[in-house]
DNA sequence: TAGATTGTTAATCGATTAACAATC
DNA sequence: TAGATTGTTAATCGATTAACAATC
């Protein structure tokens, strides 16, 4: 149950999700592999771990396949985040339409200035005194933290107090907490700089 | 040369520029190992692999191991790079703090419609016709992919045709080029779901 | 010097892949 | 049946870490 196998498993999805639409009916493990430009065995594998097994000889049928996989990705009911901070990344999100169509779903916002638009009806803004208190009441398992990097701390601080159990970080420093919470840390600086490192090693060669 | 100790290359030079600003002068690779979260072991054999030499007993001097890793970084001149797509996620990053402080410059924006406006003085709009011819004349190297995912393979072509030499995605699809082109995905739904799939494991066991 | 830290070698660990038996 | 594909075991590969000699 590592990080990448999990990664691959949402893959999969994607890619079953559209051979579906597509009329195809069964899948072969060297069809997903190649869609993800991994090795079959990787996918046998995968599943093997998750304990999804399909027809020898006969491939896995794409509706049960992709029930598994659902069920494990917990995508049977629609999954609920709060969204801390409408700064520019929040807004992003905020008006990001990949989400909705994987059953994700911003249910609300919070800022140290309740003043500031979501742009959208349907999500309210509420100021950072009542983040604990509406986790706790409306039992939201996924934050996401778009504040500026001196805030995060605090706000990560506020969302232990809470009981969140995962949290997404767009800013570019290290929460410190209890391990058992996954934090996953989004650094688009890092992620250039890293491309430019890769361009300039080639250069030298 | 992997992307795992380049990625922690960044870091450690994040960090040594913080401590450049606190005064102080000299730090040893358990310093930094701790402000990672690794094993000095970690840190030296990183060091150890960029060629980047310490002093026995004595540590690291901050300022000539910051020159060292800025220049493996590449980062003694302002990296240029250009925007293809100002939708929510492209609009985002050209206000995004972030790049100037670490010498990233988004040079210029393509769109289909250049009409759309970039909020920034200092950045035009060009159609998406200009961006071979553009990228061509003025050498630029890293480019980001922000339109839907649809046009991304499309644009990641125009971009392959222009001589590009690295890409950040983040359109959530697979783009296919040549392997000798780094293209990083950020997939912001993908990390989400992978969260949740993390939280719901946690509490079945 | 004695103590502390670097730099490197060897061991360990985890993930991927090859090989192949099971079986439809 | 013969051929093809699954599921698993063993081998490989790469990255991390432990151990430790070198040395300031």
């Amino acid at each position: 149950m590592n990080r990448r196998s999990i990664i691959r498993l949402s893959k999969y999805k994607n890619t079953l999700q559209r051979l579906k639409a597509m009329g195809f009916v069964k899948v072969f493990s060297d069809n997903l592999a190649d869609a993800l430009g991994i090795r079959s065995t990787q996918v046998r594998k995968d599943f093997s771990q998750f304990k999804i097994t399909g027809n020898k000889r006969g491939g896995y049928i794409i509706d049960e396949l992709l029930e598994k996989i659902l069920r494990i990705l917990g995508k049977t009911s629609i999954q609920r985040v709060v969204l801390v901070g409408i700064g520019n990344i929040g807004r992003a999100l905020l008006h990001y339409k990949g989400f909705e169509n994987e059953g994700i779903e911003i249910d609300s916002a919070f800022d140290i200035n309740p003043d500031k638009q979501t742009g959208r009806d349907d999500i309210s803004v509420y100021p950072m005194e009542q983040l604990v208190g509406y986790i706790q009441k409306e039992k939201i398992e996924v934050a996401v933290i778009a504040v500026p990097d001196i805030a995060a701390q605090r706000v990560f601080d506020l969302l232990l107090q809470a009981g969140i159990k995962g949290v997404l970080n767009f800013a570019p420093i290290r929460l410190r907490g209890p391990e058992q919470i996954p934090v996953t840390n989004v650094n688009l600086v890092l992620e250039i700089e890293n491309l430019f490192c890769f361009v300039n090693a080639k250069k030298e060669e």
